[in-house]
DNA sequence: ATGAAAGCGCTAACAT
DNA sequence: ATGTTAGCGCTTTCAT
């Protein structure tokens, strides 16, 4: 006897996957009484689970998610769209909101724009091509109204980090970045400076806007606009900046950095040359510097948590007014900002 | 007149999405029309195809993919399992293995483990039951016979950092984690050293056992298992463990940590003692320290993108054996690994 | 150049 | 406790 045909030893060709009438067939039942036991639901006498059950684990078998979105209508699947995993403080933020997803049994997919307000759409439609149940965005770009008849489709937005542009009245959640500024800038007024620099993004981008203006209101008069610097974040613009302010007439005396990427490129363009400095995030080894680097600490872990917390209040039905959440930051000395 | 029937302004109830259906209809074609100007098929006259645009817009549709992917059966999916976003390491890999994944114009899954096998295998098999085309795995577990029915389906699966657990071969993409201890320990026996301790994670992690191999043969009969500690990266234990250390007959005068958080850690817990040091794996600000950080560096993007390309390669129809690539690591001088 | 019909794999609604 | 049927929105195949 050559020929085997026990179902056990059946072996599929590549790519053929077994399907719920499959098993139905192997474990001789209705493909209802599959489907029943695949999610689990009541009414399945305890054998013939048992039964189904072992012809899918003898056909491997795995629920295609497609049919089943197809047909229930809810992918149970969220969307977040970062600028760039590979930046801390969204990677932080990414696994706080992967953690809640989690929690409600969904699926995360995720995507870095790279400050690119066309990458960012394209994330956007992708995932709503997907039919995720709602989005966690983080834009690059100011226009959204492309994201107007996912809205009126159902689709939950939340906006984090920045603002949606102008026209969409979503919910947000931000951090205090003009108060954080502010909290810096008198901080650094405090220890005696009266020149004060600002090295920052390109005011394009929301948070950067935001931290200048908390800079320039807490200044006052002090303000001077050959101190500030307003660009991405290299270490050649950023040496050229400093070289440009030092050689002012009156040359700064301390530094306030725009976020935790710039006080990073700042440190090292300063090669060692001791000023006062404050930065805007706090960064892995802060502390370990000498002198220990002193910040304006967000926690954006808090913020993924925040963000999909909110959104998960909404899928549940929660449909009062769009909700704007400001997060609060906290100075935290630790040297660098203490130096006269 | 108050009753509105312009097609332009018909508003859908939220939850229902206009489908093809409703785009035809709107555009005063079939169904199969509509899916050609979407797909980009040719054979539709321009102006009908104008006439489609229009209605598309109109109407705010977009295409359901899990239609579109339970009809063709190919999703144009990528599933990736690390250990934790959050890590550095990871999220270099994760925006590395993003962009090739983009650049095929798919789209990625992301999902942590936190090191848990149970949790590796449902990313797994959640993915699969999304029918993702393929999978890069960095493994938390050291089972995976799971994965058998997935790869029968014709799945394409690669293991990155890590290899598969026994019985299975398959495609991987390792770093010379012993190699690079290895030099690591003749880097600091060459700057004479003699009692040089082993601070990293549980040899049950793979990388973290290799490293410790490396470790042992390039210190031979200096081996002295006092001098290791393996246990996962708290400030309290590593604390601890330098303590019984350096309370010690002959204490260690130089260390060796097993990985970039060991690393941070024990730099923490050394709370500014001098003692030579190098880490595996480089991290941001090593060189800001004092004295900066000797690392054996890998590349996380370099490891992502070989990864991802081989998946690719093999998506592509390539059946040759599986490959093992192993990626060099190099050792960098910064100042920790050359004291005394 | 355009369309009609079948069916992908599943779940919801309704029998039995 | 179990089965039958219809249909989710799309692509494929085969007309016209």
């Amino acid at each position: 006897m050559t020929t085997l045909s026990a179902p056990y030893l059946v072996r599929h060709d590549p790519g053929v996957r077994p399907t719920m009438k499959d098993v139905a067939t192997a474990a001789g039942v209705a493909l209802k009484t599959v489907s029943r036991v695949v999610n689990g639901e009541p009414g399945v006498h305890p054998a013939t689970a048992e039964r189904v059950r072992a012809a899918i684990d003898r056909l491997g078998y795995s629920r295609n998610e497609s049919a089943r979105v197809l047909r229930r209508g809810r992918t149970a699947t969220i969307g977040l769209v970062i600028e760039d995993v590979a930046d801390p403080f969204y990677s932080g933020l990414s696994r706080a909101v992967e953690d809640v997803v989690i929690g409600h049994d969904c699926l995360l997919l995720t995507g870095s724009s790279g400050e690119k307000p066309v990458r960012e759409r394209e994330l956007v439609e992708t995932f709503c091509t997907r039919r995720v149940d709602g989005l966690i965005v983080v834009p690059a770009g100011d226009d959204h109204t492309y994201l107007r008849p996912e809205l009126e489709a159902g689709t939950k937005v939340v906006f984090a980090d920045r603002p949606p542009g102008a026209g969409l009245d979503v919910d947000t959640v931000l951090a205090d970045n003009a108060g954080g500024a502010e909290q810096a800038i008198r901080h650094l007024l405090g220890h005696g400076h009266h020149r004060i620099a600002f090295l920052g993004d390109d005011p394009a981008i929301y948070t950067a806007a935001e931290r200048h203006r908390g800079y320039r209101e807490a200044l006052g008069g002090l303000y001077d606009p050959r101190l500030v610097s307003m660009r991405p974040p290299t270490l050649e613009g950023v040496r050229a900046d400093l070289d440009r302010m030092f050689a002012l007439d009156r040359p700064p005396t301390a530094l306030f950095t725009g976020n935790g990427r710039y006080t990073v490129t700042t440190l090292r363009a300063l090669a060692g040359r001791p000023i006062a400095l404050v930065g805007f995030d706090d960064f892995e080894l802060s502390d370990l510097l000498q002198p220990g680097v002193t910040v304006v600490a967000q926690d954006p872990s808090w913020m993924g948590r925040v963000a999909a917390e909110l959104l998960f209040r909404r899928l549940r039905g929660d449909v009062g007014p769009p909700e704007h959440i400001q997060l609060p930051v906290r100075l935290i000395p630790r040297g660098s900002g203490e130096l006269p």
